[in-house]
DNA sequence: GCGCTTTAGTAACGCGCGTTAGTACGATGT
DNA sequence: ACATCGTACTAACGCGCGTTACTAAAGCGC
C-alpha cells in the first residue's frame, strides 16, 4: 500500500538512467529494425528498464500511437457457464493475436449495458465483441456502430452487424444421426419450447435426417417443453406413456431436459441406454459429465466461436472485408454412455 | 466499419462548436462546481456534445488526471459459474461507486496471468481483485505488489494481502445445525478429500454443532469423498451400508457430491427427505436447483465477497486503513426440499 | 584533404485532456 | 471617479508516449 502515491517510472527515467534520450528508449521498447540501435545500447536500455522496475503506460501510449491494442468483449454472464467458454477462445485468440481482451458483464440491465458500451468505447477499445448465452437475435444500442463490433452466438436484427452463430440444423441432423446409426427408428424429440432459433433449427435437422433415412415424420413424437428438467420430465413422461409403441430413443433439446428426462426414464425401471437411448444438446458438463450414465450430447461451440469473432474482428479493424457476414460453425458430438 | 479511419471528435471540436474554450468545456464535462459556468453556457455546450457525438477518450483523461477510474478483476474462468457471481457483485458494486470493471481470465497458465497482471497495470488500473473458485491459498506474481490488491475467495500465502474468504466454520454449523432442528440424530458427512480450507472449515463446524447438540463425534459417520458426483455416490453407499444403524441424514460437502447421494439413496429405494434428509453446500443452481426434489444447500456468498472486496478496494485506494486483513463472511442457508 | 554514405542517435511536435494562474468586464460601494 | 469584487471565462503547461525530421560523428574511396 505504500506505493500508492510514488510517481510511477516514466520513459525519461529510464532514459537518463541509462544516458540515452526518451526516444531512443522508445525505438528499443517497440523494437524498430529501421534506425538501427547497436546491440550494446539495447542491452544497457533493458537493464535500466528492469533496474527501476518501468511499466510502459498503455494510456500514454495509446493516445500517442492511436491505436489501444485491445478489444472489449460484453457479454451476459449469468449462471449458466456458457459465457466462460465464449470467454476462454476470445481471450486465447486476442492473446495470439497480441491484442488484449477486457471483459464487462452486460446483462444487468439495458442501461447498464449500454454504458457498458460507452465506458469500453471511452476506452478505445479497437473492436467489440458481443456474446449472449442462447441463440438469439439481438438490437444493439446505437453506440455500437462506432467502431467495429462482431455478434457471437446472436445475429443483429436487422441483418447488418457480422456475426458467428451455431448451426442448429447441422447439429439437430447430427444428434438424431447418432441415434439412427445406432439402429433407433422411433425417436422421440423433446423440443426446446418457442420459436427461437435452437427449437426451430434442430428440429429441421431432425427431420432432415429422418428423411435421409427414409423414414416418415411423425409429429407426435415431437413434444415441446419448457427449457428445465421439470419440462423434460413432464414431456420425456408424455412420450414414454403415450399410446402405441413408445420411443427407444429420445432426442432431447438440452441437457436440463435430458435431465428431467433421466428421472421420468428410471422412475419407469427402463435403463439408459440398454432399454432407452438419450442424446442431449449443449454438453453443460456439470449436468452431462455427472449425470448416470454420462449423457451423450452436442456441443455448442462456444470456445470456437469466441476465437472465430475475435478472428473476424481482427480482419475488420484490418479494413479487410469479411467473406460471409454470418458465420455458421458445427456443433460436435460428445459422445459418453447414454446411447 | 466506414467509421473507422475517420478521426475522432474531441473535446476541442466541441469548444469550437460551442464558440468557448477547451477549458469551459472541460470543466462542464466535469461538474465543477467552483469556477460557476452559467447554465446557459452550460446547455450551450452540452448540445454540442450531444450533436458532434462527442466522445472523452479516457486514456487522455487518465492522463491527465493521473487516475483512471477503474478496477481490475483477475479470475480463474471455469465451467463452474463460481466467478460469474463474484463478478456480478463486484460489478454492481464498483458501478455505484463510479468505478468501471475491467475482467480479465487469468486460469489458463501462470505466464498468461502474469500478463494479465501486468497489461492491466499498464491500463494503470486503480486496483485488482483476484478472485478463485475455490477457497484457497494463493501467491501472486510480483507485480501484484505495485497496486492494492483484494483477494476474494482465496487469501495470501504470507498473509501480506487483505482478502474477503467465506466462513466454513459458520456454513459447516449452519448445514449441521438445519438436520438438527429437524430432528436429525446421526448425521453422515461426506467430506471433501483434502486438507482445502472448505473440507477442514466445514468439518468443525459440523462437530461444534454435534457437540453443542450434546450428541458424541462418530468419527465413522464421517466419509471423505472425491469432490464429484462419482464421489459423492462412492461415499453415500458406503454410509448406507454400514453395519449398525446408518444415518438419517447426509449433509454433502458439496452440490456435486449430493446429486450423487441422491443417486445411491435412490436406488435403495429410499426417498430424500422423507426417509434419508440430505444437505449439500455450493448453491450450484444448475444442480441444486434442478435434482428432484430441489436440494437444500448452503450457498457460497460470491456475489456478496465480489461486492465486498471492491468495497475494501476503495477504501484501500483512498488510503484508508482496513480494519481486518481477512474477512469472512456468512453463508447462508438455501431452503429446497430435501430436508 | 574532401565529399559521400552509414551509424547512432536526438530535438521537437502533438496525441486529448485536467488544471492552475490569470484576465477582461460589469456591478457595487463610497 | 476610483478602488473592489465577483462573474465568466481563457492561455498555457504538462501528463507519458510515438514519430518525424534532423544532426553529429565515424568510415570510406580517391
Amino acid at each position: 500500500m505504500a506505493t500508492n502515491k510514488a510517481r510511477r517510472v516514466t520513459m525519461s527515467d529510464v532514459a537518463r538512467h541509462a544516458g540515452v534520450s526518451r526516444t531512443t528508449v522508445s525505438f528499443v521498447l517497440n523494437e524498430r529494425a529501421d534506425a538501427g540501435i547497436p546491440e550494446e545500447t539495447r542491452l544497457r536500455i533493458r537493464a535500466s528498464i528492469e533496474e527501476l522496475g518501468y511499466r510502459p503506460n498503455a494510456g500514454a501510449r495509446a493516445l500517442a500511437a492511436k491505436r489501444s491494442e485491445w478489444y472489449g468483449l460484453i457479454t451476459e454472464i449469468v449462471t449458466a457457464p456458457f459465457a466462460v467458454d465464449v470467454i476462454k477462445g476470445a481471450q486465447d485468440r486476442a492473446w495470439a493475436d497480441g491484442k488484449f481482451l477486457l471483459i464487462t458483464a452486460g446483462d444487468r440491465d439495458r442501461a447498464m449495458e449500454a454504458a457498458a458500451f460507452d465506458k469500453l468505447l471511452e476506452q478505445r477499445a479497437e473492436g467489440l465483441l458481443y456474446a449472449t448465452t442462447w441463440h438469439r437475435a439481438v438490437t444493439l444500442p446505437p453506440a455500437a456502430r462506432e467502431v467495429p463490433v462482431v455478434l457471437v452466438n446472436c445475429f443483429d436484427a436487422d441483418g447488418a452487424l457480422p456475426s458467428v452463430v451455431p448451426d442448429e440444423v447441422a447439429g439437430g441432423h447430427t444428434a438424431t444421426r447418432r441415434l439412427l446409426d445406432a439402429g433407433h427408428r422411433r425417436i422421440g424429440f423433446i423440443n426446446l419450447d418457442t420459436g427461437i432459433p435452437a427449437a426451430v433449427g434442430r428440429r429441421q435437422g431432425y427431420e432432415q435426417a429422418l428423411r435421409e433415412a427414409g423414414l416418415d415424420i411423425d409429429d407426435s413424437l415431437v413434444v415441446p417443453g419448457h427449457a428445465t428438467a421439470d419440462g423434460g420430465y413432464a414431456a420425456a413422461c408424455e412420450l414414454l406413456d403415450r399410446e402405441g409403441d413408445r420411443p427407444t430413443a429420445l432426442f432431447c433439446g438440452n441437457d436440463r431436459m435430458a435431465m428431467g428426462a433421466y428421472d421420468a426414464i428410471k422412475e419407469r425401471g427402463l435403463r439408459i441406454p440398454d432399454d432407452i437411448a438419450v442424446i442431449g444438446f449443449d454438453n453443460q458438463e456439470l449436468i452431462a459429465a455427472y449425470l448416470r450414465p454420462g449423457l451423450t450430447t452436442v456441443a455448442l461451440p462456444f470456445e470456437f466461436m469466441g476465437a472465430k469473432g475475435v478472428d473476424m474482428l481482427g480482419a475488420l479493424t484490418a479494413g479487410q472485408p469479411l467473406d460471409t457476414t454470418q458465420m455458421k460453425v458445427d456443433c460436435p458430438l460428445i459422445e459418453r454412455s447414454s446411447v
